[in-house]
DNA sequence: ATGTGTTCCTGTCCGC
DNA sequence: TGCGGACAGGAACACA
């Protein structure tokens, strides 16, 4: 379920595990995910140094000592995996003897031994390399909104791009270039939260309910990476697994059950919009 | 310019 | 137990 909260708990499992340790060996099982790859992508990873971990909207950043950064991004089933083999604490590396999960693609072996794994069984995520100073102008990046974390993003920002548009608010609100990392899942939270119908064209949205939208994508988030944080340790412990964890939500997936909201005694209803399921009370949201 | 539908791919689940 | 269909956390792209 990689959304921003996801993938923000990916960057933060991994990054104890690769900051500051040298790529030793890439293997690279296919030419492609959703695109291929770069050229000589196994290449420009072996021997590099890993300087430091980040995130923007939903992709990853691993930050290099060449130079480069490679931008990963979990596309709908894409996950991490970090397998340390106990052998390794002791000084002698057997990682060879890994055997490979199916849909593990690509494999990074660091510096101690660990393997990194991008596993992805639908391959709708993706990877790619290009010059840390010229990141921000990378395709994929390019065109994105500000972070709903970070101080750019606002009541005010949401007001300029919803205003005058027709678009239903569930869509506009997917739209990565008006913010950037919510997903289908924090959508429907966020929108649930502050009692808007998904239905709602944006330009017809009051202001106060503008500013309480806002507050709910930053609570919505805020909470789920608390809730991932709590529990990657627990994950790790198990199968060093990243990037899925339990969350309860308080709308998503609950249809026909009764709204949380209290005093409300509405039913959870499913629509679709623009082929994706939205899951909302047609009770309180208006 | 804006809004909507299609598409990539594999896996899982549910009803018959 | 098998089989078909619906559906899944994303987002680029083609098109009205």
């Amino acid at each position: 379920m990689p959304e921003l909260p996801e993938v923000e708990t990916v960057m933060r499992g991994l990054e104890p595990a690769m900051t500051g340790q040298t790529i030793v060996a890439a293997e690279i099982r296919r030419p492609d995910l959703r695109w291929p790859f770069p050229p000589q992508m196994k290449e420009r990873l072996t021997g590099a140094r890993v300087i430091r971990l980040g995130r923007r909207s939903k992709y990853l950043l691993i930050e290099l000592e060449t130079g480069e950064t490679l931008i990963v991004h979990l596309g709908m089933s894409g996950r991490m995996v970090i397998h340390t083999d106990a052998r390794h604490v002791d000084g002698a590396f057997h990682h060879d003897q890994h055997v490979p999960a199916k849909h593990d693609h690509v494999q990074l072996t660091l510096g101690d031994g660990t393997l990194v794994i991008f596993n992805d069984p639908r391959r709708f995520g993706a990877m790619d390399l290009i010059a840390t100073d010229r990141l921000h102008t990378h395709k994929l990046l390019a065109k994105l909104g500000p972070e709903p974390l970070g101080n750019q993003f606002s009541a005010a920002v949401l007001t300029a791009a919803f205003k005058g548009r027709k678009t239903p608010v569930k869509s506009a609100l997917l739209d990565q270039r008006i913010v950037a990392g919510l997903g289908n899942i924090y959508v429907c939270e966020a929108l649930w939260q502050s009692a808007i119908a998904p239905t709602r064209q944006t330009g017809q949205i009051p202001a106060k309910r503008i500013n309480a939208l806002t507050s709910a994508i930053r609570e919505t988030l805020d909470d789920a990476i608390a809730a991932g944080g709590s529990s990657l340790k627990d994950y790790r412990k198990a199968d060093g697994e990243l990037g899925y964890f339990q969350h309860s939500f308080r709308v998503y997936g609950r249809e026909g059950k009764g709204c949380l909201r209290d005093g409300c005694n509405g039913t959870i209803q499913r629509l679709v919009q623009a082929g994706r399921s939205t899951f909302h009370c047609p009770l309180c949201q208006q």
